[in-house]
DNA sequence: CATGCGGGAAATGTATACATTTGCTGTATA
DNA sequence: TATACAGCAAATGTATACATTTCCCGCATG
């Protein structure tokens, strides 16, 4: 019954760093030192280093110059390119999947959570509950680019999603309200409906199309919420990850 | 005048490592062993684990389920995905280098290196020194890539680059001899000069299918080589890297 | 004022002892 | 025969002491 007790200490450890990260509390640049955290963690040196290894790997982290890490710095920029570079890799992967074709059974599922998207919108009005419409959306998302059943796409694609502010979910993690409207959600979920109309009509081309538009939401989404250069990392927890 | 020494051990581990791995010596799921491999290179326990890691961040080794680590195996299909993805990012960075537009000054170095490319070829025989010629061509590669300007995106091209088999260099580096003939040297050339012109003409989309179908001619490359199926993991070193 | 050269504090790199977990193996039992 | 469980061996996880390197600071020197 006892819960697998593996890498206790790493483990949180990780969590704690990379929660401190994505909120803000280390700004981009930041070096860390491992007698610092082991203290601070109330661990020893070795657990810290084992995490910070792990957030390098996540992308989260770099190795320093003369040793050590430090907190990877993200520009606004860098921010934008990790969208553009999310909505190819999903186009590849939607492409992929079309040039493929994908067998019925698993077209039911991504069908179903559709319609589960389409009744977060009670008639005309925004979704009430915003929660659970990011998880069908991220369900979405997942299921369809897993039609491409490619683990090294899959793989890279993760890592760029998992890159600050580049997936959705990201604003979310991070505690900060996007200019997310209501409009931006129907043309969504209109995306949504055609990108998987596009797979299972096998049309590749139009798929990849879709997909890297879709992403362009999110980067529509990210100029509204920093307009006029405001970087706001004073006023907006997890704002510190844009620095330059 | 002294050569840093950082990591003197770590640095050496991670090397015999990599290229254990990279010439076959270890096939894909092996599991390593911290003990077994600290008594191999007559260290401790500590550098081994840290080369590991370093291995796990350049994509070679998987973090294995009970912990610890496993070389990462790679299907033949893993394989093709690696060489597509390339293209599908070497792509994006001539497609968004060309919508940006690059200062002239930039484009003489790689004009020249095209122009090297080009004095490869003696007449219309095979180039004699394949190492230059090849070194020449990853130049060029590099240098274009990099007028996209974006470091999020330079570095997931890197990562995919790494990836064993997906660059042309990785052939030399497996010590495996492909497939590569005269002719298709002929036609890379010509649209390594197709890409640049693409890029200068600020014409991103044709830049963009262009690296794409440049990547091609490695995936040709690889399923020429590997034809019929034959693994070939008991007479080519380094080919124990396919393994299912 | 710029520059190069010690010197020492502080950081990471390394070794090693100890703790914990995992996974196997053999045995008893239904 | 299949299965569950106890116990052991071997692996990784963790702590800590020690080694080495780096980096900063102050001083001497051109």
């Amino acid at each position: 019954m006892a819960e697998s007790k593996t890498n206790n200490l790493t483990r949180s450890a990780t969590y704690e760093l990379r929660q401190k990260i994505i909120h803000g509390g280390l700004p981009g640049g930041t070096r860390l030192f491992e007698v610092a955290l082991s203290e601070e963690l109330q661990i020893s040196r070795t657990p810290v280093r084992e995490a910070m290894s792990r957030l390098a790997e996540e992308g989260l982290l770099e190795r320093a110059p003369g040793g050590g890490f430090q907190v990877r710095s993200f520009t606004f920029r860098d921010v934008v390119d990790a969208i553009e570079l999310r909505g190819v890799l999903e186009g590849t992967a939607a492409r992929l999947a079309a040039e493929k074709g994908v067998s019925g059974d698993k077209l039911q599922g991504i069908n179903d959570i559709l319609d589960s998207l389409d009744g977060c919108f009670q008639g005309f009005d925004a979704p009430t509950d915003f929660d659970s419409y990011s998880e069908l959306n991220a369900a979405f998302h997942s299921r369809l680019t897993e039609l491409c059943e490619s683990p090294v796409i899959l793989r890279e694609l993760e890592r760029v999603k998992s890159l600050p502010f580049a997936s959705p979910s990201a604003f979310v993690l991070g505690q900060v309200e996007t200019a997310i409207n209501h409009r931006s959600l129907i043309v969504a979920q209109a995306q949504h409906r055609a990108l998987f109309q596009a797979v299972v009509a096998r049309e590749g081309s139009r798929a990849e199309a879709i997909a890297r538009e879709h992403a362009r939401i999110a980067r529509a989404n990210l100029e509204e919420t920093f307009r006029d250069g405001a970087t706001g990392a004073d006023t907006v927890p997890g704002l510190a990850l844009i620095v330059r």
